[in-house]
DNA sequence: GCGATCAGAT
DNA sequence: CACATCTGATCGC
């Protein structure tokens, strides 16, 4: 199939191509989508579904996966049959290829090409998450030949590249943007790949020397997860100017992605110091990293070496400090923290918004539709400030939907005299999604004629910006003195607030048993910050961030001790939980009989055929309709 | 027994 | 809670 023209691609068509003559009914007659349906994964005015395998039926025929991560993907089986995946070329090979998905059911859509769905011009752009991630363009018609356009962010991480993007150029004033909310929170403030990149490739180096062969005396490990930070070890082997080793299951998958004849990789141990490791492999990150030098012991012993430097890319740390890179040491084992991200941080979801100028943002992370009723949102809405929870998820979306509204004011732009005002709208619960149309979670940026703001009330509003992010008890005239220092930087005020608590709690967390810590938190967190804690205020609340770990701490030693060994006590309501049921197709397709979840794991202990140069894997071309 | 889904651990 | 994944239990037929 030729590239170049726009494709034009009706989902019913290849659905009815897939599945047989038996042609299901038109699109308008398709039953509604259910309510349960979050809204956060259904384009308004569509039976598009992304990322939404799990609620998947008879409602939509047409589905879209923006990346190859398992939270993203669960719902899709070798069985599959409830309508076409559309989603990048590499994504579509794991798919097909990891997951059995039936080939049948999977499109692959260029980066960049224009392709009509059902009526709607869709277009994918990179995402800069991991390999194979898009986001998604959609042009949804309406009326008198007007569209509504959506951009699908799925996982990303802006980069410059993508400002430049010019099919995302034209999504800007948009409807909505369906947002990667992940570190939507300024206490997340990691620095570019690239520096963080150069950080681990400096320590590489520090070490210098012996590479190649097994004389090495220094063992280099990074953890990485099955797919993903890719381009750590790609730029690692590529500037230090060595292989990096990858057991067969992590080769094969770097065969998909297209690294296969690199020469980047090696499945010989022998060739290179420089090895990658499962994630959890150095050490747990929650609550709080700990290291496990003692597997690093055993590997150091197994494989041969003196000592072990690792390395752990997460996102998701505690540790605020910027141009600083948490080291752990034991005796000859070492492990640095590089906060590498494959999200969008603070300022870049800022950043992407004023870029964007969306009228409405949805938040895709956290936002479980179904846990949360309207009595909570409500209440929550109204105490807003001072509710901030940097634990909650419920609160997290609506703090996050809240910030970015209030950002707008500010962001979106530069010319324009006139006031953007944003407003957030809570719906009932009962409201349905079946007409996709903004409810629940969706902040809607309304023009207003209210007059700007005032200069003189700026330090009121940074004021009200930093409650949002830092716990209940911080008193106003600490907030006050954390702006100024900071010199009216609100993320720096919140970051040098985080840091703080974090480095306490190193403190205590060591120094102490694990019953202590919560306790003493408490006390020295009021003590450290000369908090005067309102004594009506119960511990949780006081206690914000790290009321979490606290509660973990807790309930473990809790259950430990009580009877109750077998179930976690959960004080979650029962029926929050309801039962999904999602609508089962009567067409029981090409369902052979082997169907059962296929997982990446069932594909590795399978043997493969591997070709030769190891490159025979995913070279096919794009299956095109 | 089997597949789909959830809870929990890693 | 959670950057993601996997195992085993449980649910439902």
């Amino acid at each position: 199939m030729a590239s170049g023209t726009p494709k034009t691609l009706v989902s019913t068509s290849l659905f009815r191509a897939a599945i047989g003559p038996s042609s299901p009914e038109p699109l308008s007659l398709l039953p509604p989508i259910p309510s349960e349906v979050p809204c956060s994964n259904v384009i308004p005015r569509t039976r598009f579904l992304v990322d939404a395998f799990l609620h998947a039926g008879d409602h939509s025929i047409s589905y879209f996966l923006s990346h190859f991560h398992s939270d993203h993907y669960t719902g899709l089986t070798p069985n599959w049959s409830k309508g076409i995946i559309f989603c990048s070329y590499i994504t579509s090979r794991l798919l097909v290829e990891v997951l059995k998905v039936p080939e049948s059911f999977v499109v692959s859509l260029s980066l960049g090409e224009v392709v009509f769905i059902d009526g709607c011009d869709v277009t994918l752009v990179d995402a800069n998450h991991c390999p194979g991630s898009v986001q998604f363009l959609f042009k949804v018609p309406v009326h008198d030949s007007k569209f509504e356009r959506y951009v699908y962010t799925g996982d990303f991480r802006l980069c410059d590249s993508m400002k430049a993007e010019p099919f995302l150029k034209e999504f800007v004033g948009c409807e909505a943007i369906f947002l990667d909310t992940t570190y939507c929170n300024p206490k997340f403030v990691f620095p570019s790949q690239e520096d963080s990149i150069d950080y681990i490739v400096s320590v590489i180096e520090k070490f210098g020397g012996d590479r190649g062969a097994s004389k090495g005396k220094v063992l280099f490990l990074v953890a990485t997860y099955v797919i993903g930070k890719e381009r750590i070890l790609v730029e690692v082997a590529r500037r230090c100017s060595r292989k990096v080793h990858v057991d067969s299951r992590k080769m094969l998958i770097l065969r998909i992605l297209g690294y296969g004849m690199s020469g980047l990789f090696t499945e010989d141990a022998s060739e290179s110091s420089i090895h990658v490791v499962g994630w959890n492999t150095l050490g747990n990150t929650w609550p709080y990293f700990r290291p496990d030098f003692i597997k690093m012991r055993e590997i150091m012993l197994e494989r041969g070496y003196d000592k072990v430097v690792g390395f752990v890319p997460t996102g998701w740390t505690y540790e605020v400090k910027r141009n600083k890179f948490m080291v752990k040491t034991k005796e000859s084992f070492e492990i640095h923290l590089v906060p590498y991200s494959e999200h969008s941080n603070y300022c870049e979801l800022q950043e992407f918004v004023k870029f964007l100028k969306p009228r409405s943002i949805v938040p895709t992370v956290s936002a479980d539709v179904d846990s949360l009723d309207s009595k909570h949102l409500q209440s929550m809405q109204k105490h807003f400030a001072g509710l901030v929870d940097e634990t909650s998820s419920k609160r997290d979306v609506l703090m996050n939907s809240r910030r970015f509204s209030s950002e707008l004011d500010e962001m979106i732009e530069a010319g324009s005299p006139q006031e953007i005002r944003a407003t957030t709208s809570i719906d009932a619960s009962g409201n349905s999604c079946t007409t996709p149309v903004f409810d629940d979670l969706s902040i809607r940026v309304e023009k207003s004629s209210q007059s700007p703001l005032v200069n003189r009330e700026a330090k009121e509003e940074a004021l009200q910006e930093l409650g949002v992010y830092l716990p209940a008890w911080v008193s106003r005239d600490q907030m006050l003195e954390l702006i100024n220092a900071s010199g009216n930087d609100i993320i720096e005020a919140v970051s040098s607030f985080y840091e703080r608590e974090t480095d306490f709690f190193r403190q205590v967390s060591t120094s102490t048993s694990l019953s202590d810590v919560s306790a003493s938190l408490i006390t020295s967190s009021a003590v450290s910050l000369s908090v005067s804690t309102p004594a009506n205020n119960n511990s949780a609340r006081t206690m914000n961030l790290f009321s979490s770990i606290q509660n973990k701490v807790t309930k473990t030693n809790h259950v430990k001790k009580s009877s109750n060994p077998g179930k976690k006590p959960k004080t979650v309501s029962v029926n929050s939980k309801k039962k999904r049921k999602i609508g089962s197709t009567p067409e029981t397709l090409n369902s052979g009989s082997g169907s059962r979840q296929s997982t990446i794991t069932s594909f590795f202990t399978k043997k493969l055929p591997v070709s030769p140069h190891g490159c025979g894997v995913g070279n096919r071309d794009s299956p095109k309709h």
